[in-house]
DNA sequence: CTGAAATCCTGTAACGTTCCAATCTTGTGA
DNA sequence: TCACAAGATTGGAACGTTACAGGATTTCAG
């Protein structure tokens, strides 16, 4: 078959394919839809047509007539992110499982694009929003809400809507109480503020309670950003190094995510810090690459995949009216995973 | 303001807006769309309006009577690999650039779901199509050839199509002549075989006539799937430590992409093989994990923004028709990022 | 035969936009 | 005051589908 090649054809529709076996548009939609009432004979017929024409149904009309699509948006922190990359990974597959597609959409940490993103999401008319990452900002929040739009939030608190997460306060205390019980006195707390949410929070609460609970104290808290030397240290720029160096210097640092553990791990090799020889890290999250033996990082394993189902389970049956009510909020266990990043103190 | 909890109320359309402001649909429309020749009265009634009402444009129905939309669909092999994840993200920047929305899809470099998968974005009507991974399936071809949708493959190749990439043979004659300039004689090329595609044909001819021009050979061809202790190579089912420890074992491996290049040097690690003392690495694509200091993977950059901003830039242009006539092939520059995981032989 | 039920099929009215030709204002110069 | 142009506004016809009420046709028991 030869055919003028910038001639752009246009998409047979419906109606050329009802026109083409003889029957209404009507059966031809009903063949398409699978619906019963149709004689074989016909069925047979029509199913030629499409085959012929290379019909492919238009969800955009379709979408447009029953008020609802299948697509379902979702908000991601950073796509390169290794711990959002398993979960959008995850999160596509279990949609497309139900019969949902995704739409993904980036913003940095940023809650502007974040609320750009929302608003293109809603222009689509998405079923409903998966949110991995959530600022906060009430704006959008209060956005989605005013649309009655379901969303689900996954691995990432909110005040309101379904939440699927691990419970990050035991997360924060576990991952601390590891390193209290190997001796360490002086633990930091390493976060990254551009990425910084609910669960991030819900962490640091937990290391507070698990340095509390141990008699230690105070919490110190490192913010910092990824390519810095310098980093903001209780509020107060100092080297990082000197956190890890002076009279008072941490030797243990429970980190807020991988992300962050790996990149601690990384300025430490550079400046001949041994980990875990002088520093002990904890990450959170378990990304693939905390598994290297060369990172071999200790860390506090969500089930990403668990969580990209539930979340995907619980926003699906709000969208189909299975699930009614109030918010829910379903939590799932963390565990620990033990690796080389982490060793008893060292007596001085 | 109080809303009942559970009664989803309609989205207001255009028509609402237009009563509410005492102007007809099309002036709103062309309100919402920006076009002149509307006073700046009735612009700012019927913005006011829009506020008041929460009014959101229907995308569905724009691009119904539009006959396009402005999705671009993605094809990803694999959304946790982070070369893939690198590129998602800076394709859907740029798209985003552009006033496209991208829509990905996940293939686990199964033609099976890749087919599926561009099945979907047809029925989508997208704009065009992003591959970042290609099987080369034939029907999944023709099917968008037939559908004269414009598709453009981005680092992967394709007989047919705008291709932006990077010239992948020579990146496999650069990767293998560094493992020849440092004096090795036994290389072997390491591959993946779920993932392989165009591009990876193209590295591996590279390594063949790099090793031709040393005259050195044969070529040795590892097939590995992640997890395996064991390898294919050169089509015979062997222990993989074998190929490094035998009498005619290999001291150099270039690899086809980094990812394989880090499992394989975990494998080393495992098996006690010093990288680089027994078995230096070569890599391809320089993925951010390459660069930290206990991967220091030597290997083959490829620009990927630069790739992302072509490739959207290539299929835009051609949805605008600013682009016309035959496929475009666009070529940009590899670079050897030497770091440890290379060493000169050492003499036995 | 007849009437009713079952089966199969169809036509019309949405859905929420954009496009376009036509109409309604207003302002201006003669 | 009028004719005319320019500018502002409008109504109706698409776009490709689904929903649904009803129209044919067939089947079958009485």
């Amino acid at each position: 078959m030869i055919e003028s090649p910038s001639a752009t054809r246009r998409h047979p529709t419906i109606l050329d394919v009802a026109s083409h076996a003889g029957v209404s548009k009507s059966t031809v939609s009903n063949v398409v839809r699978g619906l019963p009432g149709v004689s074989e004979a016909t069925r047979g017929r029509v199913r030629l047509a499409i085959q012929e024409l290379g019909y492919r149904p238009n969800v955009l009309a379709r979408q447009l007539v029953q008020q609802r699509t299948s697509i379902l948006g979702v908000v991601v922190g950073d796509l390169a992110n290794p711990f959002f990359a398993e979960m959008a990974k995850s999160v596509e597959r279990h949609a497309a499982a139900r019969g949902y597609t995704a739409m993904f959409c980036n913003t940095e940490g940023d809650s502007q694009s974040e609320l750009a993103g929302v608003e293109t999401l809603l222009e689509h008319r998405v079923a409903g929003i998966v949110f991995l990452a959530f600022s906060g900002d009430s704006r959008t929040m209060r956005e989605t809400l005013q649309h009655q739009i379901p969303a689900v939030f996954v691995s990432c608190g909110a005040e309101w809507g379904d939440v699927v997460s691990v419970d990050d306060e035991v997360g924060g205390r576990m991952g601390t109480a590891h390193l209290v019980d190997a001796g360490h006195r002086r633990i930091a707390y390493l976060f990254i503020p551009e990425l910084e949410d609910q669960s991030d929070r819900a962490r640091w609460d937990g290391y507070c309670e698990a340095l509390k609970a141990a008699g230690l104290g105070p919490p110190v808290r490192i913010s910092w950003s990824p390519p810095a030397e310098h980093a903001l240290v209780d509020g107060v720029d100092r080297p990082l190094i000197e956190v890890f160096t002076g009279p008072d210097r941490a030797t243990g640092v429970f980190a807020s995510n991988d992300v962050a553990a790996i990149a601690l791990q990384e300025f430490a090799d550079r400046v001949d810090l041994r980990v875990p020889g002088d520093i002990s890290i904890v990450g959170f999250d378990d990304v693939p690459m905390a598994g290297l033996a060369r990172i071999a990082l200790t860390t506090i394993a969500q089930p990403r995949d668990e969580l990209a189902r539930l979340g995907i389970a619980t926003i699906a049956d709000r969208i189909e009216r299975k699930l009614k009510g109030p918010p829910t909020r379903t939590l799932v266990d963390v565990t620990l995973v033990a690796r080389r990043s982490t060793a008893p103190l060292r007596q001085a």
